[in-house]
DNA sequence: GAAATAGTCAAGTATACTTGACCAACATTC
DNA sequence: GAATGTTGGTCAAGTATACTTGACTATTTC
């Protein structure tokens, strides 16, 4: 515990060099800066990080708020806010459950100018520069890294 | 722009599973929420994501605050409510600038149950969970390409 | 009909900042 | 070496965000 500043200095570069949870939380904040920054200003659109967080959990056939809300681990009231904000940027709409009279379904506008397929698009852009800066074959070893990493993370019994 | 559904499904699944930016930002959400509850439980300190961002910009021979709120991009008013906070904590230490006095220099504390080795420690604890479940190498080839990845981010002109 | 469920409305809280005003210590200039 | 401008830091107040709790209505399920 009380050791001499040079070992200190020693382990402590060395610790933070290897802490992967600090690398990964600075590249995840700048990739979302970068994207988020793109998407605003080329789609017009005022998304925000907390919106996007939303995105995975939407499904094709259409989400419904209390379940999205579980999902992402937050209050129904929470989410039916950021639903509400991402349908008047027309990013989403609400229609009513065919099967069920209280609920409704959420899911993506599918054409226009702010359709997922725009975003996403975007998001390509960003992904295209950094390819073109980190190389093809460390881009896909990283996004093979992440997939299985998130799939650790989301299910803690995963064995690769 | 109107394309059938199945088109439209398989496109947008396609670019789902493509999207780096995305996955980045979910494992990075995942792994800072466990990291900090971790150490919240462990060191039974109330750090926050706003507390670790400020880490990588803090030098071992002390930063000043007007620096390190430049390099973390906020106000200086910002960066000195939140180390006033890990002064609190018994995270950091203000003391005067030998060079000029009226500047202070903000450092981490060396020692103590609250000291950064301590926290990067239970941090290494997430770390070695993870590792576990993805293997060495994997893990290994997640940290070199998130190594590589930040330096893209952080200088624009970096070429691999 | 009673109880649970889906969603909305309203209000409150904590966070992560910002702007503005200010003082003390430097740095420059005449 | 006094006047002037600049810089480092703090205090105070305000704003936007990302939530929360609580109360309520319309359905559905039992």
């Amino acid at each position: 515990m009380s050791s001499p500043p040079e070992q200190f200095a020693a382990r402590f570069e060395a610790e933070k060099r290897a802490s992967m949870a600090q690398l990964l939380m600075r590249c995840a904040r700048l990739v979302n800066e970068r994207g988020l920054a793109l998407v605003r200003e080329h789609l017009g659109v005022p998304l925000r990080a907390s919106h996007t967080a939303l995105f995975p959990h939407i499904d094709l056939e259409g989400t419904r708020l209390t379940d999205l809300a579980r999902r992402v681990g937050i209050t129904k009231q929470a989410a039916g806010q950021l639903v509400g904000e991402l349908e008047q940027m027309g990013v989403v709409e609400r229609s009513p459950d065919p099967e069920d009279g209280r609920a409704k379904r959420i899911r993506f506008i599918r054409e226009g100018p702010r359709s997922v397929l725009q975003g996403l698009a975007v998001l390509r852009e960003v992904e295209a520069q950094l390819e073109a800066q980190l190389g093809k074959s460390r881009m896909r070893s990283l996004h093979g890294s992440l997939l299985e990493l998130l799939a650790v993370l989301e299910n803690p019994d995963h064995a690769p």
